[in-house]
DNA sequence: GGAACAATTAGACCGGGTGTCTAGTTTATG
DNA sequence: CATAAACTAGACACCCGGTCTAATTGTTCC
């Protein structure tokens, strides 16, 4: 339940060579801990040692381990906008199933993480979006960068669909993919809000209606 | 440019009958200043006197007029709720124009109003509903309806565009609202981040085209 | 053994801010 | 002229923000 051991006594040294968690293990955690903060609450309401004591670690370390909050919040970015490039690949290339039902069984996926956490948590990148007047300048373009990356996925993935004829060849699949993701945002906002995966299933359903099938999940 | 004049000598007690701004205009003037804020930066990260101080109203004032932060922001849903409902309705019942160019127009008019504030400012209610995990519950019932009244008014207006032919009366008008509203907050975010009104204007050509017809915009 | 270096963090810096409320001052009312 | 109504100064009692220096401890290598 907790993210961390509460609080092992702490020294002040360097620490021996084999007591201590190496360097980059709590960095990963630093990470994993600021990702399930900022999902929930964004990036100007969290503060750094709201992460640094749920991991354990003392406010002074920080700048050990990063720059500064900036910069931290663009590992997360970053970690983030990987965390999900894989989750999409995992769906979107399984050939076990049809490229629409690939999308199908993502939203589901997506859905039921929502629930897990009470529709507390959304899309990190969604979160810092809506903020963006609040944010540092820097965000910006990576932030589209990852909507670009998620969306390319997406694209080829109705591009095989369309060569599987399974919806038609004649739209643009790069701009069905950003249509997708727009509204798709615009679902986990309402999710969030409403606390139920209502929205995500009825925005999926749509989507997939505007490819051209009548018959959906 | 700026709000309010910036400060006028204050005397400590009741204010002379006929010198004194009327206890609704300065209500009013409260809200108004509050909802440009909140629609930039959110609820949380928005401070009571920085609104105050907007307005020149002294903090020690602000229990005066409302009861607390909570009942405030409650009021500038409402208030919000409704000035959008009036925009709608501007648009959405001018019978100049057929249902589906009324809806564009009023994508247009929005477009132009983000564009205004060089994409600071967003929806509020979108902004509350991304923050709904750090707001007061009593929050959540009250976004939900001023979704559902705009959705309704959406509803109607595409209602008549099958009566008139312009769509299909085959698809649910209920849900097609709904549906626009989910991936129109999304845009709305989306253009936020990108400060641009291709968003909007790319996500409203999607819908329009749902709705069965090629050429838009 | 002991200098030099690397790794870690205590603790404070400095400057905010938060929402709320009481006690007070001033005008209006009857 | 007492009482009531309208308004606000100023503080309460917090908790917070991100940053950085100086100190402490371990490791390495002569």
């Amino acid at each position: 339940m907790s993210i961390h051991t509460p609080d092992r006594p702490r020294r002040r040294g360097r620490p021996p060579k084999h007591s201590a968690r190496p360097y980059d293990e709590v960095r990963g955690e630093l990470i994993q801990a600021g990702l399930a903060m900022l999902t929930e609450k964004g990036y100007s309401s969290v503060g750094i040692d709201e992460i640094l004591r749920s991991v354990g670690v003392p406010k002074g370390s920080f700048y050990h381990y990063f720059k500064s909050k900036e910069e931290f919040g663009q590992e997360l970015i970053s970690a983030y906008g990987q965390y999900f490039a894989r989750k999409l690949d995992r769906f979107l290339l399984d050939t076990a199933f049809t490229p629409l039902e690939r999308i199908q069984r993502f939203v589901a996926d997506a859905a039921e993480g929502m629930a897990r956490y009470q529709f507390r948590r959304g899309c990190l990148i969604g979160n810092l979006g809506q903020e963006m007047s609040l944010l540092p300048e820097s965000f910006r373009a990576q932030l589209q960068e990852v909507f670009n990356d998620w969306q390319s996925r997406t694209a080829a993935c109705l591009k095989e669909a369309q060569t599987l004829g399974e919806i038609s060849p004649q739209q643009d699949a790069e701009q069905l993919a950003e249509w997708f993701w727009t509204g798709w945002e615009g679902a986990v906002l309402r999710a969030k809000m409403e606390g139920s995966t209502q929205p995500l299933e009825r925005f999926t359903q749509g989507f997939l209606h505007l490819l051209g099938q009548e018959k959906v999940l």
